[in-house]
This record gives C-alpha cells, structure tokens and sequence, in this order.
DNA sequence: AAAAAATGAATGAATGTTCATTTTTTAATA
DNA sequence: TATTAAAAAATGAACATTCATTCATTTTTT
C-alpha cells in the first residue's frame, strides 16, 4: 500500500490532514523506537518509554501496530527500504560494472555514516534475534539492483567469480563495522579513509 | 585470578574436587546463556530459563554472578578471551608479514566457523548495548599481537599505511558476517571459500 | 449528535533478586 | 574409621517490580 497514492486520490483536504497526522504520529513511533533502541538495547525498551518519546500514550501504539514484536518488525523493514532507495537512487545500468559500484558503494556509505542511527539499528537487528524471519527476509527483497551489478561484472571477468555472500561480506558489510565504531568511539572517518575504504572494498572483490 | 595457579597451591584433593565443582557449575551457567542468548535475545533470556539449563537453581547464580548484568560481561570476556588465545596460539613473529596474517586469519576463520556458538555470541554483544563498556574494553585487550602484526606490515610496504579500524573491517570482520548467514541460512562455507574468503582478506589490506 | 481516535489507569503475567530453609561438605572427636 | 557438629553451598518459594496489553472513559473529528 503506497501512502501518497493514497492521498494522490483523496480530495478532502480534512482527512489528508489528518491523515498526516496518522502518519506523523507513526513516525514519531518509529523513530523513538530506533532510539531507545539503539541506546538502552531492545530488552531495555518498555513500550511507556517509546509512548513517551513519541508523545503518545501507551494504548495509542496499538492503533498503529499489533504489538511490541510487530513495531520492530515494521520499524526493521522500514528503515531498510530507506537504506536501499538511497543507496540505488541515482543508479542507472548504463555505466561500466566498476563505475556502477563505485557510485552504489559511496550511495551506501553516504547513508551508513550520515544516518548512522539508522544504520546502527539495522546492525543491531542483523545480529540479533529481535526479528522476526519473514522480516529479515522482506528486508532483504530490494537489494537485487547489487546482486545484478554483480552478475554482470562476473560474467565480463571484472569482479571475482564468487558467491555474492562473499562479496557482500568483503565490500560491502565493512561498513557497518565501521559506523559501530564511530558511533561508539566518537571517531569519525575523514573523506580520505572513506575513499581507503572504498578502495579496500574494491581491491577485495576485484579481478586481478 | 587464575585458576589453574590456585590450582596448583592446593594440597587437599577435595579441595580441588570441590574447586572444579563450582567451575563446572559456572562454566555450565555460561553455556546456557550463550545458547538461550543466541537463540532467543537477550530480552527473552530470563534467570530462570538459564538456571534450568545448566541444572541449577536460580538463587545459585547469585553465588556465581552480582547479577544478570555481570552474568553477560563475564560470559562475554570470558568467550573473547578464548577466542583471541585461540587466534594467537600458534602464532611466532619471525615468519613474513603476509604469511603470519595468514596463519592468524585462518585461525580466526577456524575458530568463528567451528565455535559457531561463541562467535554468533560474540558478534551480538558487539552489535548491541548489552555490554557494559568497560567488558568490552577488557575484551578488545588482547588483540594486540594482531595490531603489532599490521605496524610491521606497514613499516615494511606490505600491508596499506591506513587506519587499524579500516584493516579490521575488511580483513577479519567480514568473517562475523559470514558466520551469521552460515548459522542462519544452515549454508556451510566450504573449504574452497573459505580459501576464497582468505584472498579476499588479503587482497583488501596487501599494498600495491 | 454520532463516529472515530486517543487516553491512561488497571490488569495480569513475567522477571530479577532475596532469604529462610534444606542439603552437602568439612573438620574435629572418639 | 565412624560419628557428629559446625560451616558452606544450594535451594526454591516468595517478593517487589516492571512491563505489555487492554478497555472504559474522554477528547477530537465528522
């Protein structure tokens, strides 16, 4: 269910109000639970608190989701599908696959270091078992334009010809390493250690 | 304190009977938290579930442990020291650098992919706050030979002159990755990717 | 005035921790 | 060695607290 198509089709202008307001209320959800989640751990984040935050009562968070697993889930898949929009939102198939990765993977640090709230808790719940497995799964779904990339690359012998999990292992994951640390050492990486990294990424999984 | 010295002192064989008793019992106590951890969150891993795990009442573990905070540092510490005595066991300095970084890397590799069980615990407590900083500190300790490693490597031309944290990522965090989708997607990596896995290493960090 | 949305006090289940009691071990004595 | 009293370890029921969730009531919107 597409939200703006939704509203694309209503013509009150009362109930597109408030229907942002359903939606801000919503949001505000989401993001007091990536916060709390991400400072105190999931197993030190009662719902009173996530009301709190978001300026809602406890009982109100059951009008927009199940339950507290449910908010999670949504709140996981959510923020994923932001993270891959980002990372694929100005990449078209045209250019050669190491251009093409290059502008993916600087997409995607981009968003991993300036969203790094985002990003940490997307870490958190890759490494835990606070989802549940159909999430995992639905979060995963958007990430094919990479594996695409990939492929291609493989088949003209540009990229090593190895299972995607290796290279996402290699070029890929490092950064949520890397934003674990600068948000916790309070160290962050300078435009040249990205570019570092990113040649890292690429020497990794290149041919030759 | 270490054990085995006090060990040592020891004359009366029921002492040391008694001794290896309460280690049992603690060593059984840190089992099943790791596996309920692993298994079910943190959050959904109560004292009492871990008490009955390993046999135990629940008024025990406060003979063991301050409290369930301690319980998950120790057990923490505890797994990221054998880890690191496992990486580093048959290590000496006098090879070359590219050969050393490889015989430690395949100890890690060995270590992550049979103790699948501690480095899935591992790699949770590093993703998460449920570790106290100070444990976790403790933990990162004895990784130092790894980091005299790469100083000579980079002194002598063979490893890239950038940060320890960017080497890190690429050339031994992506193994925690690889072990989480080996322990979620019941995939095993085979011999021939782990090799692949190991060139991948290399070639992220080697210089030229 | 009717309908919908939001509230927050109340509920009941779950959990971390304690402590009075029981069981086991130790050390002394016969 | 056998007996026994003191000490230590372990137990698990009980306690206090916390928490997710509900629902009767209030507030807001239609």
């Amino acid at each position: 269910m597409n939200v703006h198509f939704l509203i694309s089709l209503l013509s009150n202008y009362k109930i597109m109000a408030q229907l942002q307001k359903s939606i801000d209320k919503r949001n505000a959800l989401i993001k007091a639970t990536i916060e709390l989640v991400n400072n105190n751990g999931f197993h030190a984040t009662p719902m009173s608190k996530i009301a709190k935050m978001a300026n809602v009562s406890p009982g109100t968070i059951y009008l927009y989701f199940e339950n507290k697993q449910d908010l999670v889930n949504q709140t996981y898949i959510e923020v994923k599908a932001e993270y891959t929009k980002y990372a694929f939102a100005n990449y078209n198939e045209d250019a050669c696959v190491e251009k093409s990765f290059e502008v993916i993977w600087k997409r995607i640090a981009d968003f991993k270091l300036k969203e790094c709230e985002y990003a940490f808790f997307l870490a958190q719940c890759d490494n835990t078992p606070i989802i549940d497995e159909a999430s995992r799964q639905e979060g995963i779904k958007h990430l094919q334009p990479l594996l695409d990339l990939w492929a291609r690359g493989k088949q003209e012998g540009v990229i090593k010809p190895i299972d995607d999990y290796l290279l996402y292992a290699y070029s890929i994951n490092p950064l949520s390493f890397l934003l674990t640390i600068q948000k916790r050492a309070a160290f962050t990486l300078s435009k040249n250690q990205i570019e570092e990294a990113y040649q890292a990424a690429w020497d990794s999984i290149k041919l030759k």
